[in-house]
DNA sequence: ATTATATTTAGACTTACCATAAGTACGGGA
DNA sequence: TCCCGTACTTATGGTAAGTCTAAATATAAT
């Protein structure tokens, strides 16, 4: 990792520990949006005595400080992307495959929340990836 | 319930037990967006007998019928929504209170995801509701 | 006879806890 | 200015517990 982006991470606050500089390189350019799970399996190989709550006290962390994003797609677990610009996700129903779309919609305020503050919205493609779209019964 | 429902209902093969009866009534027209817990909660009161099973198979059933839609929107738990027609959702990031959105966006398809079965599209806003926009430090 | 219910059990994912270990900032000495 | 110890703060690891959901099975209802 660059010094450049190491220095970033210290500005923030942030203690950067082995485990951390690992979550951290795991993720950088990663579009596979990994679950912790995915994350933990990855550096183990590297770290054996990396925990799951290091994994999930590490992403708590990266959340709050806007390093990395929470997409609510999957509702079975709760995927991170690395890519916090702004972009939209398809998930596949059966693989569970995420793409990402990159389109820019002219998507206004609704009238419905004229009194909210809004921070943030995403837009989410249900169905099937090219290749569980054939293997269908 | 109106005997026009009860008969549509039946025609698709459900079978109305008065446990599913209630979960139903409970539904029609709810837009609180409940969980599984909320449901269980409401209809026990009524039924004390009532199995959260029974909830969750319910729903089960209700889902493969199209009779009521899971949003993805709350990563700690699953939401329904018996509201099956097109429309879109903010949920409040402090209290989860969600909102209905009925706008209409033109959502074209977009070009990475060409290749794929589209089933769906949901669009979710984040951020605060009027109430705890206010209360906020 | 088929399907739903209730109950229990089990599983997956996530969070909480706490003693130990490690990173960071600071200040004195080379 | 640079290096290095010291003290303070924070992170780690392991486990235990919590939460939500799904599975299994015997009983009951249709």
């Amino acid at each position: 990792m660059d010094k450049e982006k190491l220095n970033y991470y210290k500005s923030l606050g942030i203690k950067l520990t082995p485990q951390r500089l690992a979550i951290l390189e795991f993720l950088e350019g990663n579009k596979e949006h990994p679950s912790a799970e995915d994350i933990y399996k990855a550096i183990k190989i590297r770290f054996p005595s990396m925990s799951f709550a290091t994994v999930y006290n590490t992403l708590e962390v990266l959340l709050s400080k806007g390093i990395v994003k929470e997409i609510l797609i999957d509702g079975s677990k709760r995927r991170f992307d690395p890519d916090v610009s702004p972009h939209h996700h398809f998930i596949c129903k059966k693989c569970g495959k995420i793409i990402d779309v990159k389109c820019k919609y002219d998507i206004y305020l609704p009238e419905e929340l004229k009194d909210c503050e809004i921070e943030d919205y995403q837009l989410v493609f249900y169905g099937y990836c090219k290749d569980c779209k054939k293997s269908r019964t």
